[in-house]
DNA sequence: TTGTAGGCGTTATCAT
DNA sequence: ATGATAACGCCTACAA
């Protein structure tokens, strides 16, 4: 069964494919009546229209393009919900494009989306390099605008995310208020970069509150579970702090098992406070204090930015910190 | 700077339009030496092919529309994941749609996927009412298959998912194995139609082993985590189980707290076992033994029927069932 | 209030 | 091996 098109709606009615088009974007110019018969002709047939003839004849597709490292990452998915909620809200679609963090992947999607002419790109910079590269060279890229970090070198590119120098503070000064006198941290090395206004925050928050930070009070490991274990342990029989800084909830539940695996209790012997207030932390059998870094308004914010972009190129770059806010629970004991 | 179409290209170079497309299709037609000065040219003047245009000409897209309940779920991102992967391979992108499990979303996304022309559909069915109405009362849908789930009523549909019966069954065959005699389990009564299979692979397992299913070894509660950790206690008081199986990793976190808060100890005085194998449950204080429910490759295989039957439309349905995989770790005592 | 017709950027079918 | 040109389905001046 043949597609059907507004011709033959047109044809149907008896009028012209103008009045069809018109009639079914409810232009006023349009009689009332015209119209509703025109859509009920459209019903009827089950008319579906094109819209890549639609975005080839207005240059416009109404979808936004998306390049995430991963999907997986609880963080990533709050911000996507974020944005596919601003989105959806303005009757924009989302293309989704998966990097892996893998630089084939990422050119692949750049391209892609480009060809496919979406109105506006969001990227969550990781290693972007890839991108940033085409970020500068090239000519023409719709508009883009960041989410959840500000990127490595890229400038003059509006972006939204969470303040995460704050939340460390926010999460070292929770600490201190709790008493803790020797607070210590586990820090994969690898991700130096990305954590970097965290370590920032945690050391401001110590000398703000007179405290003068141990020369080693930062154990550095690499990124996997087994070597984040094995180095807290280690950082606890050595160092033996009485609160420790996760720089994300992930690391926290790992600090736990081996905070248990030594016998010791939370927040009794051991105090703890993770950093993004991912979805189980506050059911976890020691419901875990953290830092929430608002990925769906984050997630949000940078859509709302990018429609405004679209709607207003030349406009003036954006850069939108979140304020990150202090979740309380048992593994710190509040006084 | 106005856009650079197929036109510009041909005339830097000195020749038709058509011998641009086939030129930079690779096709054989054409003079290797004419394909590498296109290539060169269209490189120079920065050309970047129009899709929509391709697409209206082609009637092809080479997107795949996904509509999934949430993206926040591990279980979905997972299952995502593995749709992007192979989609990936086979140079398709997605266009995500998240319907929250609103009728109004489910709707403007399926509207505007068939709108968009995307070759293909995989939906992750939920309360798919609305979707499956215009499923069977739609005259054209694009191929369609769904995902983690063989829906309700929608018939004559390729699906991909993971035995669900099965992987319960092996849940309890283990804890069984691991000499528990009075089995237990918490189930969320709102979403009985989802668990039911779960249920009943529990059922047979205990079954084959020789095992009447006490009267009340299934304590009823909401789907909310504070009746979840209420049930348990509950049913631990009452029952008195040695293992528990639980209906999912995120119930068994609950569980975990429940049975922290009562003092007692995993596997010691209670076993227990989860379903669906998400990431933190390796990580957990006390890992977490469970069933894998092999989301990433049930996405890719659902990504495949679909591209499958884009290829070949009239092909038979396909009905797959992933198995599921026994994890074991400390949760549960093997032998 | 409605109709006519050109244009959007490609691909595909014939010719040459 | 390449060129002309008609689709593809819609939008939008401009006319009427």
């Amino acid at each position: 069964m043949k597609n059907v098109t507004i011709y033959d709606v047109a044809k149907e009615v008896g009028c012209s494919t103008a009045t069809v088009s018109l009639a079914l974007a409810g232009d006023t110019r349009i009689r009332p009546k015209t119209i509703a018969r025109v859509t009920d002709v459209a019903e009827k047939l089950g008319y579906i229209p094109n819209y890549t003839a639609k975005s080839l004849s207005k240059k416009t597709t109404d979808t936004l393009g998306l390049i995430v490292p991963n999907v997986e990452n609880p963080l990533f998915s709050m911000m996507i919900s974020g944005i596919e909620s601003f989105a959806n809200s303005k009757k924009y679609d989302l293309i989704l494009g998966i990097s892996d963090s893998d630089k084939r992947k990422e050119i692949f999607y750049l391209d892609m989306l480009r060809s496919k002419r979406v109105d506006g790109l969001i990227v969550f910079p990781t290693y972007i390099d890839s991108i940033s590269e085409r970020l500068t060279n090239s000519s023409s890229l719709p508009p883009l605008v960041l989410c959840g970090s500000s990127g490595n070198r890229i400038h003059n590119t509006s972006y939204a995310k969470c303040n995460n120098r704050r939340g460390a503070y926010l999460a070292t000064e929770h600490l201190i208020k709790c008493g803790c006198k020797k607070i210590a941290c586990v820090f994969p090395v690898r991700d130096a970069k990305q954590y970097a206004s965290r370590y920032n925050g945690c050391c401001e928050a110590m000398q703000d509150a007179g405290i003068t930070p141990a020369p080693d009070f930062v154990y550095p490991c690499s990124p996997d579970n087994e070597s984040i274990f094995n180095t807290t342990v280690n950082l606890i029989k050595n160092f033996r702090p009485d609160g420790i800084f996760c720089l994300c909830d992930y690391h926290a539940i790992t600090v736990m098992r081996a905070i248990a695996y030594l016998g010791m209790k939370i927040p009794e012997d051991i105090q703890l406070i993770g950093f993004d207030n991912i979805g189980i932390s506050e059911f976890l059998p020691t419901p875990l204090s953290t830092i929430d870094t608002r990925g769906y308004q984050v997630g949000q914010t940078a859509a709302e930015l990018l429609i405004e972009k679209i709607n207003n190129p030349t406009a003036a770059v954006k850069r939108i910190e979140i304020e990150p806010q202090l979740i309380i629970r048992n593994s710190t004991c509040a006084k």
